[in-house]
DNA sequence: TATGAATGAGCATTCATTCAT
DNA sequence: AATGAATGAATGCTCATTCAT
């Protein structure tokens, strides 16, 4: 029976992988079977149809990020640390994953996803937004961060922010490390000069 | 020749209007036809093919998005006035423009533009960027923004955080205009407390 | 009312050598109307469809050749002379009519031609048989001909020895004009060496 | 492997049928793949386009004229013999075959056969007219054909008074077996009275 | 259980024809 | 009378899915 998964879970990484790269459409159920190794009737053996394989990625794929971020909320870590973690995720081997905010994965696939599948989608992001207010929460908890404004707006700089800057990083020939640092005391500093006495 | 492309765009909002609600495989021909009060015929005298609304499409959704960012650079304002331009963007009837970061919006659909449109799109989409990180100069020359951090560094920031307040102002429904303000102040003053003497 | 006729030929001419040189699929009406220079509507006040146009041009073809052959079996000359002239057809213009013999010319067309022109054409080759077969009896009235090879038999094997005979003439590019008299000799006195006592 | 090429085969003969009884544009692919007791899909297993089964239809036409040709010039009989095995050609199973010279026949669909094919075609056509030269050519060594007239010339008079010789003989209700001897005997004595001394 | 040959619903596109100007 | 913009019926082809082996 765990023989079953690691065949399924074969079909289902060469079906990530080509909707990634060519699109749901351009995907073939043949493509897929030729990539897994399989048969094409072998596809249905394990799944019901090309959309119950689309969903199952997209939930994999949202599932990831949400775990990845779920672990580093738990660690038993400070704020500052737990935001580092954040942005190195991409350091990890989830760049690709990473690539797209999730919310903008999900609504660019919106009308390829199950509509139960995309209810699902976003009680993952929701649960997401609520572990990164926690992170914030803890921050203000801290001292670290001004509790005056509220966590769902720090989130959203933090997030966008991250995303941001992950593109920049991913075109960018001449990434430094030191970058890290700069946009860290950005989202802490923001960039207005401060008048000194 | 006006009336004619009174026509034209006629059809292309329809297009526009279907793609963006069923995306581009559900929509066939016939319905954007239906919707555009048109015979399914008509379609093509004024495009070649489906590929090619969608296309046109495309890019004149990235356009109106590098527009409004141009024409705001363009005017004779200080920084701060031309940001806060730049985050009023979705009360002007760009809102739903505005859902998806250009690049994001293209990337959703590498796989359905034409490849030579994509190129167009980046274009747009790497000019944007450097407008914006002009205007961050602007910033810096007003003595306003911090000389050290690179330019564009704080584009990302700018760009990320507006991207994730739009959708988080879309889905609020107790939001305040305030919300604004705290926004720019975060951007300004980041997020840390700040040590009085 | 003559000018409308001159106009009503100019269209007929254009679908002509457009379906002879792209066939009646490929010609539109718009490449009709376009190289007969009017209106893709004007077509209509002149045909009642393509269809039209295209049983009006292959009536008006094979009426072309059946036009040649009558007037030269109504010459007042000898069935020697009536045959030269059938032979010379192909020097008065008339060569890329002559390319085809009626009846394959009528019988590749026969899932295109309206039904009843079908019948029509027939009619013309069953006439032009007819009178083909009426110059070779001059010819035996005048003793050239030998009575006893029915005449229809006769017809057989001048019409297809013409027709091929064009057809090499065509592509041969040494062709020399005492090949015409071989030919004659051939249908006269055919291949066989004679024995001679 | 076997059985895939007889399946293939059916089809091929269907469409053959069907494109000899409508002509191309009036047999559609379900047609075709009504008549080989197949569905549509399967067709596309089979062969790439519509356009392919015509190429390969009209190819195996030729082939089988072609074939037939060649196999009597090579039986190891006299000149006469092979003369007449020509002449029997719509005898065995092949007349609908004959029904038309192949080289009218590909001028017919010289539209909608595939360039690159027409010009196969045309080397077949052309291997053929080789063919019929070397058999006379033989006549010649056996002193039966006057050496004296162009062997090319002579095919002329053989093949086309063949050509118009069956034409007639499917019409004819009343033909009669002496028939093929009278045309023989005209195409080796011409039509002529010979003047006895 | 695994396979891939067979299937046919579904859709983009073409072009003869119409009709308002 | 002449036009050409508008039309939609008609059809080739794709590919997810089925099912006999």
């Amino acid at each position: 029976m765990d023989e079953k998964n690691i065949k399924r879970n074969e079909m289902l990484d060469s079906a990530r992988f080509l909707f990634k790269e060519n699109g749901f459409h351009k995907t073939k159920m043949e493509d897929i079977a030729l990539r897994a190794g399989v048969g094409k009737g072998t596809l249905y053996e394990y799944f019901r149809s090309k959309q119950e394989i689309f969903d199952e990625a997209c939930v994999e794929y949202v599932k990831s990020i949400h775990n990845y971020v779920k672990e580093i909320s738990e660690l038993d870590v400070s704020f500052k640390d737990k935001l580092v973690s954040l942005f190195k995720g991409n350091q990890n081997g989830l760049e690709e994953e990473f690539e797209k905010n999730p919310v903008d994965y999900i609504m660019s696939y919106k009308n390829i996803i199950s509509e139960k599948f995309v209810k699902t989608l976003f009680e993952y992001v929701s649960d997401m937004n609520k572990i990164i207010i926690n992170i914030v929460e803890q921050g203000k908890e801290e001292g670290i961060v001004i509790k005056e404004i509220p966590s769902d707006i720090i989130a959203c700089s933090i997030v966008g922010t991250m995303g941001e800057y992950f593109k920049l990083k991913m075109q960018k020939k001449d990434y430094a490390l030191k970058d890290d640092d700069i946009i860290f005391n950005l989202l802490y500093n923001g960039f207005s000069v401060k008048k000194e006495i």
